[in-house]
DNA sequence: TCAAAAAACCCCCTTTTGGGGGTATTATCG
DNA sequence: CGATAATACCCCCAAAAGGGGGTTTTTTGA
């Protein structure tokens, strides 16, 4: 029987998931969070195979939890599971130690397929998320560290001058960084970079 | 026994309101649907006291699926039942007939006392919900609907050349309502702009 | 080990935005 | 009936962004 832990805001979803798994004969519940927080206290006693985590928690991002998880517990494999379909985010996940990926209007059988599939050692995406991953780089957009960084200070709505200032580098290089980015995301100007960045999670 | 319907995108989470609400003595699921057009085909049959209805659909917004789904059938009254806590959202929700008001994370206790309030013909909101429209309208922002399309057009990055040509207005208006609306979000320039009207959902 | 990507830097010039000041007309609601 | 909000319009000038062209060094992956 494959030990699952689920750790989700959302209290409906995280009853509806239990008694889901409940019913099946291929996993058991061994424990449920809703913030991060009671999920680090309490993963250790769970010791859970498989760790259906949410991305989006109230008190902190799921894909440095993730990262936290699957370096501090080897053994619990990491299952995704979100509302985003968004390429940056996915990649993330997976970058950061997460052995599969569900959205949550996937099909309710993805979920133990999923469970059994990334416990077994596996990688499992749900169909949804395969195609995403599998279209070609030219479309899925990925960004240095550096790009990102400056994206999000651009968010806020910094001039070039004020990032240089803030990041210790000439207002020209941000300049430059501003002309890159608009190029490699195919933006106009800067509310279209600022859109981008939040439609497709960039930041 | 109040008959209730769900429309979710999300299987897992209408699931698990199947299971909570069935167990239940106050009510009786008597539909489920996972986009607006389900919805559109099955309400007349299902005929619902109650319809707890998601905002972000796959094919409509949930917002506008309200309006048609309050004038078209008043008898049945719609709980929203969504992950978004921002005013803007919340408002136009009310605004286009909605009874009541959960947010996804909200307790499971709420969703039946939610349930009871509606049929009842009360206006149900949950705990963070009411908080939020008590809140001074200072607060929470409100943007005319003239406004409402002069930001999506600027988050599409038009100028206000591009702007004025597209609604047949001058550009020298078009910059007004600009700058009326950094002032009346209190953001610095157009990217501050962008962010907030993603964030708070103001398009 | 070698090519590609990332990171940092620079100049010129045009377009667009932002900040300041306004005005007038038409709803709409108490 | 009168205040308030929404809509639409105008000028001046400074600041910032955008478009074009570049260079160098370091890091990294195949």
């Amino acid at each position: 029987m494959i030990k699952v832990a689920i750790v989700d805001d959302h209290k409906i979803l995280a009853e509806g998931l239990q008694g889901l798994i409940a019913e099946s004969t291929v996993a058991t519940v061994v424990g449920i969070a809703h913030n991060a927080m009671d999920c680090r206290h309490s993963i250790g006693f769970w010791k859970p195979d498989v760790l259906l985590l949410d991305v989006g928690l109230p008190d902190m991002s799921g894909i440095d939890l993730c990262k936290e998880l699957t370096t501090q517990f080897p053994d619990t494999k990491v299952l995704a599971l979100t509302t985003h379909n968004e390429y940056t985010v996915v990649r993330q996940m997976l970058d950061n130690g997460a052995s599969g990926y569900l959205v949550k209007n996937a099909m309710t059988e993805e979920v133990l397929a999923g469970i059994e599939a990334v416990a077994a050692g596996k990688t499992f995406l749900c169909h949804e998320i395969d195609l995403l991953m599998k279209k070609p780089a030219s479309k899925n957009i990925w960004l240095s560290q550096r790009e990102r960084e400056l994206l999000r200070l651009i968010c806020e709505g910094l001039t070039n001058g004020e990032i240089a200032e803030q990041i210790f580098l000439s207002p020209e290089t941000i300049k430059g960084y501003r002309k890159n980015l608009l190029l490699k995301l195919g933006a106009k100007n800067t509310a279209v970079l600022v859109k981008m960045a939040f439609e497709q999670k960039l930041i």
